[in-house]
DNA sequence: AGAAATTGATAAAGCGCTTAACTAAAAATG
DNA sequence: CATTTTTAGTTAAGCGCTTTATCAATTTCT
């Protein structure tokens, strides 16, 4: 059977209140009890179990996580790093793939939140707003990352978007780059990425493409080929260079442009977002603007567990920079 | 104010344990009453608190997964098939990362005891047999996916390596290679690939390279190729062929021989394992033995779930068969 | 009509722990 | 030495739920 508090205390001929004390190490405990209690933990090999303890309102050392697809190498490299930090910390991570799905987001939230998880990490491409003001208004603790409410007050660990997407424009315009079509899924993080991009042109006075669309499906590697092949075969001889908003998308583009029977980057110059492990692994290695996963997920964890301990009252909102690695997926025109 | 079963008993006009019954559907309770605690329920947006249930002995609805590491696509896909599944039976995964560390598998399992999970789901690359025997005796419910412990009797859901190292010797040798090399870590899958391999070359009477070593990094690009360098760089010429016991490796091993100047697979075939998202992505596209990723997602979970249900009283061992996976990385020599 | 069986609901114990309130003994104080 | 203070440990309530035993009210049977 297992091994209660109850058996410890008994073994030790002491209460269970003393035993729970120098669990916690709180309150008064003489020396000697002391190291009997904890001889007698050791050789029964007793272990607290934490949902009693949670039910009395201690923390369960967990933390929820959402993030759309675990599958998708920048969630789980990011998960990862999220990860490390926690284990650090001594806390788990329950994590939950959305899909970008709203009903998907609220039955992971409602199902965490009856699990007495400590606090909540929702990574970019969540887009249920009210569900989430509805937390911060219950003092539930929730940090974004990856991704920027910047309408209202929430703990953030963000990336700059807007930066991203100025920085590759200016990249391939500084190739001399003109045509420059840009593949993205509609949310947030994308918008922004395409504000930047478009910001950067018209400094330069060069006017952004006119047929752009956001893509439908998922930002994966297929519907990128699809959207890069509908661009790519247009009236006026498609762009030069391709911008696409994950890297994922932008390894569609790179085998839409081989299907055409083309070159990268002799014909059409491409660029990822993300940095993830694939950007390295394609022919050519993409030139790509990355994220700092690692940082982004050692911050958002800090500031989850700062929240959880109540030691941060005042919200704050991190923005780390993105920068451009420069591979072989793009050249002068 | 977090609203409690008292709350709704209290609202309902009846004793919690009448609500306690209808929350479960157990029990003798009235037509009307039912409706009554249902509609209160409702109203209340009452969410009943899970710690406490799991304290009386109930489930918590939760399956830890243990595998070496979440950033490594093979691992993030099984996991994510695994989270699919779950969810379809309302659990939740806690993912942990191990690296391959007997510690951190310990402390993992100590703390997700303790939280009172229902049961374990151990991926490939666990190799604490001890501990897994421990668990086993305890009656606490295990499954081992990606990876067989022939060993002894717990229920796994395991890949055919054996068959995979073969199938993967067969189709080099039918291309007319004689020189292979091979690429791989010391762990046991690896160790069952590597004999299925060495059982076809017997076969067709072709000796086994005689160099062979284990890496000693992790199952990563970087070490794959380094492996690969070494073995392309012998004075005999070096290997024609090469099969690595990964994707991951195996583009170490096409970096390798890019970086020497020769093509893939006009120079060198390169064979991977495991058919993740990458092996499509690298140029060229990979030849490598898919494992049913899914599938095994799949049967592993049910097998826990009829295990924590206490369905499943006999062990059961379910052995998925790997498949050839030709692209372009291998040629006839 | 009265006994027996059925039904619907409740009271109360208990899961394993934390903690506020309390007490007895030991140490410090004047 | 008597009194106050400190220290070490205990008692008991309670977290939110499940479940068994119990009971009152109906219904069924003879």
């Amino acid at each position: 059977m297992k091994v209660t508090i109850y058996d410890v205390a008994r073994e030790a001929n002491v209460s269970i209140a003393t035993v729970s004390k120098v669990i916690n190490n709180t309150g008064r405990i003489g020396e000697k009890t002391k190291r009997k209690v904890e001889e007698v933990m050791k050789r029964l090999d007793y272990q607290p179990n934490m949902m009693a303890s949670a039910l009395m309102g201690k923390q369960t050392k967990t933390i929820g996580l959402l993030i759309p697809d675990l599958a998708n190498p920048f969630f789980s490299e990011l998960a990862r790093s999220i990860e490390d930090r926690a284990h650090e910390f001594g806390y788990n991570l329950v994590i939950c793939s959305t899909d970008y799905l709203p009903e998907k987001e609220n039955k992971y939230l409602n199902l965490l939140k009856r699990k007495n998880v400590d606090g909540f990490i929702l990574a970019s491409g969540f887009e249920n707003l009210e569900k989430v003001e509805e937390m911060v208004r219950e003092h539930v603790p929730v940090a974004i990352v990856a991704r920027d409410f910047p309408m209202f007050s929430i703990n953030t660990v963000a990336l700059d978007d807007f930066m991203g997407g100025y920085l590759a424009a200016s990249h391939l315009m500084k190739l001399g780059h003109q045509k420059i079509a840009v593949i993205a899924r509609d949310v947030w993080s994308n918008r922004e990425r395409l504000r930047g991009f478009k910001q950067a042109l018209e400094e330069k006075n060069i006017k952004f493409m006119e047929n752009f669309e956001y893509i439908d499906g998922p930002s994966h590697v297929e519907p990128g080929k699809k959207m890069a092949l509908k661009y790519l075969t247009c009236d006026d001889g498609g762009p030069t260079a391709i911008f696409a908003c994950n890297d994922l998308l932008a390894i569609g583009a790179i085998q839409a442009v081989k299907e055409l029977g083309k070159n990268v980057p002799d014909d059409v110059s491409i660029m990822g977002f993300d940095n993830t492990l694939i950007a390295t692994i394609v022919e050519p290695p993409l030139t790509t603007i990355a994220q700092p996963i690692q940082n982004m997920g050692k911050e958002v964890l800090d500031l989850i567990i700062s929240m959880i301990n109540g030691e941060k009252k005042e919200v704050m909102r991190l923005t780390l920079l993105p920068s451009l690695v420069e591979r072989n997926s793009t050249s002068p025109l």
